[in-house]
RNA sequence: GUCUGCGUAGCUCAGCUGGAUAGAGCACUCGCCUCCUAAGCGAGGGGUCGGAGGUUCGAAUCCUCUCGUAGACGCCA
């Protein structure tokens, strides 16, 4: 559907020409004076220059030649705005026709047919337990995957797992240290190795970080853990064979947490996957004149001329032959042309890694490993803080497991819901959606460059622009309704009810709200910004709170504007509830 | 040192293709349940939009400089 901001747009642009002005000027906005109109147009005043004319008269004369259908009011003021309101009947047009429309009304992007859409988000490692500097991927990368998905893009989000560094060396080392006598260090054994894992989620997860430490004061141990990387990738058997288990295992575990966060990939790639295509890529790049030597390293050169600082070049492989990260995920490019032939792929990392991106998409294009057409956008989020607004820590200074957190969110939660009379099933699921809701709403209702504040109080408070918010709006809608169908009144027939405006003020800014749904969802793709939808959610809860509570729905006496009050009711409950689809929330029945 | 992002109410943030009195939420003060979930609604106080110049009829928004802050800057990911 055509947006109602350019379908009110279209009269004015009329005017202007037909009142001998260019039609660029005619820009029509929501208004900022909310007091005064709904919608406004200063074209007038930015056409003074151009014409020589008292901006009041230019207005004056847009004014008199304007097709006032769509209009309630079109009126000068003081220099030269044009204040507008659209009139009751053609809003109450537009909203039905978004109740039938598919979407809402959102229409599906022209580039959305040209192929799939990759999303690297996540950033999981195997071996390391899932924390807090995972959240931000994993939900901000969940969100736009969703958005894009109901867009009509054809998706495919990729964890792309880290299985295949140093951290593997470090364990194999720490466990050899530990358990020498286990088959896998012995090298004259020829036979099949166990198929159960020497060790659990939680044995790793005391492993990893001990042997990092260790590592980090011994010079030997961090030589042998190198040593220990290097025979794994060249294929020693026994060491392939505990990689096999720490996969298995941390996957297992991986996908228990992730499950929980409704964070779902429907591709779980490893950087091992992409090893296979490094030698070919490595000769090609050198066959082809795009890599050189520098300082005995292999290198792309990728600075550019309108360049303001320097870019260093994309190092393919290090001085001592080994591969590092811009290859693997250079490589990583070459097998996803091969698998999927993207249109676009978006990477959804922190944005300290902005720099290195720059150089793998830029040595991407210059090397022709993928053409011009696919599109490849970098979205860099800020860090979580704590209260000090340092990179967010446990009391005692370590990093917090993301499992903890969750926790510490539902046990708070659950502390608030005290008085609540449910059963316990009950009180446990709705919890968890409250949980959720409170941890992702306030991550996506930031932009996702900033840093945020992580405050549990004030995102578990049921207070404000808040998850918990805007499922409460929902809950109170839902409730209504099963006080409605207790009635005998047919709900499901009111979705496809038509509305009639019956002339209250505050229904009206509920229209007026629900309107932008049409623009704000493909805006929100675009700029990779879910915090545009959170917005609109909360102004929405915010407008139809306050029709609720000042207006008698279901005990209404006039039953025409009950029935309409329904319907909108009921349209309104299944905007938030695709809008907080798209940020990966689920509301309860009651709360 | 170079480059990039950010600096808006006590706190957390919107607004930034220039336009009319700079908006929310939290916190604070006050009011509203015989009435569909008060986990709600409403009212109030609170601002040199970091600072200084400039462009413009008009600047939080654009340009220059400056201060503060975070980060990046070839063999980590």
């Amino acid at each position: 559907m055509e947006p109602l901001l350019s379908k009110l747009e279209a009269p004015v642009k009329e005017a202007f020409k037909k009142a001998g002005y260019d039609e660029s000027y005619a820009k029509v906005t929501l208004s900022n004076r909310p007091d005064l109109c709904e919608y406004q147009c200063n074209g007038a005043l930015s056409a003074a220059k151009q014409y020589h004319k008292a901006p009041f008269m230019i207005a004056d004369d847009v004014v008199k030649n304007l097709d006032k259908a769509y209009f309630s009011k079109a009126e000068v003021v003081k220099p030269g705005f044009i204040n507008l309101d659209v009139s009751e009947e053609g809003l109450a047009l537009f909203i039905n026709e978004m109740k039938k429309s598919e979407r809402f009304g959102v229409e599906t992007p022209e580039d959305a047919s040209r192929g799939k859409v990759i999303i690297d988000y996540g950033g999981a490692n195997v071996a390391k337990p899932l924390h807090v500097g995972h959240l931000r991927s994993a939900v901000i990368g969940e969100s736009i995957k969703r958005i894009a998905s109901y867009l009509g893009y054809d998706i495919v989000g990729d964890v792309h797992l880290g299985d295949w560094g140093l951290q593997i060396g470090l364990i194999i080392t720490e466990l050899k240290a530990r358990h020498p006598e286990l088959v896998y260090f012995d090298d004259s054994y020829t036979g099949e190795y166990p198929e159960e894992a020497p060790f659990t989620m939680s044995d790793l997860e005391e492993i990893y970080p001990y042997a990092n430490a260790y590592s980090k004061e011994h010079e030997d141990y961090k030589k042998q853990a190198q040593e220990n990387t290097r025979l794994l990738q060249e294929g020693k058997p026994g060491y392939l064979a505990i990689w096999k288990h720490v996969i298995d295992v941390s996957v297992a575990d991986l996908k228990r947490i992730y499950d929980s966060l409704d964070v779902h990939f429907e591709l779980w790639k490893k950087e091992s996957d992409a090893q296979k295509y490094i030698p070919d890529m490595v000769k090609y790049l050198k066959d082809n004149g795009y890599a050189h030597e520098d300082q005995g390293a292999l290198v792309v050169d990728v600075q550019e001329e309108t360049d303001t600082k320097t870019i260093p070049p994309c190092m393919i492989l290090k001085s001592n032959g080994a591969t590092l990260y811009n290859t693997t995920d250079l490589a990583t490019m070459i097998e996803r042309r091969k698998l999927f032939d993207p249109a676009r792929i978006i990477y959804v990392v922190d944005k300290r890694q902005e720099l290195y991106f720059t150089q793998v998409f830029r040595c991407a294009r210059k090397t022709k490993i993928l053409d011009e057409k696919v599109k490849l956008n970098f979205v860099g989020f800020g860090t979580m803080n704590g209260k000090d607004n340092k990179p967010f820590k446990t009391r005692d200074g370590g990093v917090l497991r993301l499992e903890a957190l969750i926790k510490d969110v539902k046990d708070k939660v659950l502390e608030k819901m005290q008085d609540r009379d449910m059963e316990t099933a009950d009180r446990e699921a709705t919890a968890d959606r409250i949980a959720l809701a409170a941890i992702k709403y306030g991550d996506l209702s930031n932009q996702p460059v900033k840093d945020y504040i992580f405050d549990i109080d004030r995102f578990t408070s049921f207070e404000g622009n808040t998850g918990p918010y805007i499922l409460y709006t929902m809950v109170r809608i839902k409730s209504l309704m099963e006080k409605a169908a207790a009635e005998g009144i047919d709900v499901d027939a009111l979705s496809g009810m038509d509305i009639k405006a019956t002339g209250n003020a505050q229904e009206k800014s509920v229209y007026l709200t629900l309107v932008k749904w049409i623009e704000t969802i493909p805006a929100s793709f675009e700029e990779f910004a879910p915090n545009r939808i959170c917005q609109f959610l909360y102004e929405l809860c915010e407008n139809y709170n306050g029709f609720y509570h000042d207006n008698k729905i279901l005990t209404n006496d006039d039953s025409s504007q009950k029935m309409t009050w329904l319907a909108l009711s009921l349209f309104v409950l299944k905007v938030l509830d695709q809008g907080i689809d798209l940020l990966g929330l689920k509301a309860p029945d009651r709360m």
